[in-house]
RNA sequence: GGUGCGGUAGCCAAGUGGUAAGGCCAGGGUCUGCAAAACCCUUAUUCGUCGGUUCGAUCCCGACCCGCACCUCCA
């Protein structure tokens, strides 16, 4: 089967190929730069990860594009209360954001972009809108005219049609004709950040950057935008209406929205207490990685309940995979293959593939991996696992690993590295064979305290990080 | 009211018209100098409720109940 996606715009999973057969180019909605990227947020950008990195597995290419928003009325409010200017806001939280994503294991985009570095693109954008009628004055600030966009609600699968002007507009949306109607250009106002243009100092509305960076960066009709489920509507329509007003093509062949998350059952919010950023997470000792499996692993059109739980239960599942990997790489395995598990492996194989090919079912994938690993497990207890079988089982480990990435641990500053563990695990040993067990589990203490944990088998010591 | 999503074991969660993947927890084992770690086994006659179609439905249809999101800034 072939690689699929659910698409907001046709509302079913539809086969996907990029149109020139080889380079997927997507847009996908960043941070905007006022604060830390909260749990929620981050998982979104680890969908949107998780869809790149698969398409990268299919053997496609990615043209990625990420939008920085560094200019928005939180930022601006943000930056006056402080008395500084929007940059001074915006670079911390940007700077921020970037090494929550890469703690994240999240790949950086092939192009990051700022808002504010694109203001002529936004201009001319919105100057090709009025040229063909479809904005209009008000105030001083420019709007859509909706009325001129027979499709907007295409998208989000509302009927705006009966809207008419006045019949439900409230009344503090006298300036515009049509209370659906948005802004594409604010008129500047006194204390707040302005750009001179050929229409009127002023700053851009919410939707015209990702219209204006899309197509700079992946022209016409991209391939894939993306974001999550909130932005459906208004602002994937008003991008919708904004570019095809002008172009007349399809803004996007594939929309693609990750659902959101709650937090023990309920909104995240920060009078509630429950609003964690990743930083607070790994503060009080979790690990990236396992927010990361967590984040990964409920498909993401699921909503995603988060609780704390959850994280030491996604913490525990990589613990099981990891020391399945460990397993292949310390045990020592009679030669030969063995059939069973020959096809064992390539049937989890092959399911894996089709879970992720199906819309990205990341649980129906990794449940393939783990049955393997139990099935194996067992066999590999029973002695009836070969050498001639350790290249199958790391490759399917190497194949779930490509997408979630989890497997490779992130280590503490102060670790040892891997040869003062081997001396420490070697003395150890010694100590034990001269019958001193004292010594020896004062060493396995200290290996402990370094986050050491070491597995007496029957084949000897082995030891791994925590 | 409109739009969309969902209700599967203690928790998370996959799934199919033919009789319930997987992970965590819990209980029981194996191993071991003691441990730890690891590994194994067990755990839903049942898939929100009530009808219908069918030889047969958790999966199809209808009604209903419940939860959530968006419709205003929001990943």
């Amino acid at each position: 089967m072939s690689l699929r996606f659910y698409n907001t715009l046709t509302q079913q999973v539809d086969d996907f190929v990029p149109a020139d057969g080889k380079t997927v180019r997507m847009y996908v909605c960043g941070p905007t730069v006022y604060n830390f990227a909260h749990i929620g947020n981050l998982r979104t950008f680890t969908f949107q990860d998780i869809l790149r990195r698969w398409i990268r597995a299919r053997g496609f290419e990615t043209l990625h594009v990420m939008n920085i928003t560094d200019v928005d009325d939180k930022i601006i409010r943000s930056a006056m209360q402080q008395n500084v200017t929007l940059e001074a806001v915006t670079r911390p939280f940007e700077t921020a954001f970037l090494e929550d994503i890469a703690s994240l294991r999240i790949q950086r985009p092939e192009k990051l972009v700022r808002a504010t570095e694109h203001i002529p693109e936004m201009v001319s954008l919105i100057e090709g809108l009025a040229a063909k009628g479809m904005t209009y004055e008000s105030d001083g600030s420019i709007y859509y005219r909706i009325s001129k966009f027979p499709d907007y609600g295409k998208l989000s699968h509302n009927d705006f049609g009966g809207m008419i002007a006045g019949a439900r507009v409230d009344v503090d949306e006298y300036d515009k004709e049509n209370a659906r109607d948005f802004v594409l250009w604010k008129q500047k106002k006194e204390g707040e950040p302005s750009w001179p243009t050929s229409i009127g100092d002023g700053r851009p509305g919410w939707h015209i950057e990702c219209s204006a960076m899309a197509m700079k960066y992946l022209g016409e009709t991209l391939d894939i935008h993306a974001g999550g489920i909130d932005l459906t509507f208004p602002h994937h329509e008003n991008e919708i209406a904004q570019s095809e007003g002008v172009t007349g093509k399809p803004f996007a062949r594939f929309w693609i929205h990750a659902e959101h998350l709650a937090v023990d059952g309920g909104k995240m919010s920060k009078s509630l207490g429950n609003f964690y950023t990743l930083r607070d997470l790994v503060g009080i000792g979790h690990t990236p990685e396992a927010v990361r499996y967590l984040l990964a692993a409920v498909p993401y059109r699921n909503k995603l309940n988060f609780t704390m739980d959850g994280l030491k239960a996604a913490a525990l599942s990589i613990e099981r995979l990891r020391n399945f990997e460990l397993r292949l790489k310390t045990d020592r395995f009679a030669e030969g293959v063995n059939d069973d598990i020959a096809k064992r492996a390539a049937d989890a194989f092959a399911q894996f593939e089709a879970a992720m090919d199906d819309d990205l079912n990341t649980a129906n994938a990794l449940g393939a991996v783990f049955e393997f690993v139990r099935e194996t497990n067992t066999i590999m207890d029973a002695g009836g696992f070969k050498a001639g079988n350790v290249d199958a089982a790391m490759k399917l480990l190497a194949r779930m690993d490509v997408v979630f990435d989890v497997l490779k641990p992130t280590l503490a500053e102060d670790s040892l590295e891997d040869s003062a563990v081997d001396e420490l695990v070697a003395a150890r040993n010694a100590a034990k064979k001269a019958r001193n067990f004292a010594l020896a589990d004062s060493l396995r203490a200290e290996l402990l305290d370094k986050g050491i944990v070491l597995e007496d088998t029957k084949e000897g010591t082995r030891w791994k990080r925590k």
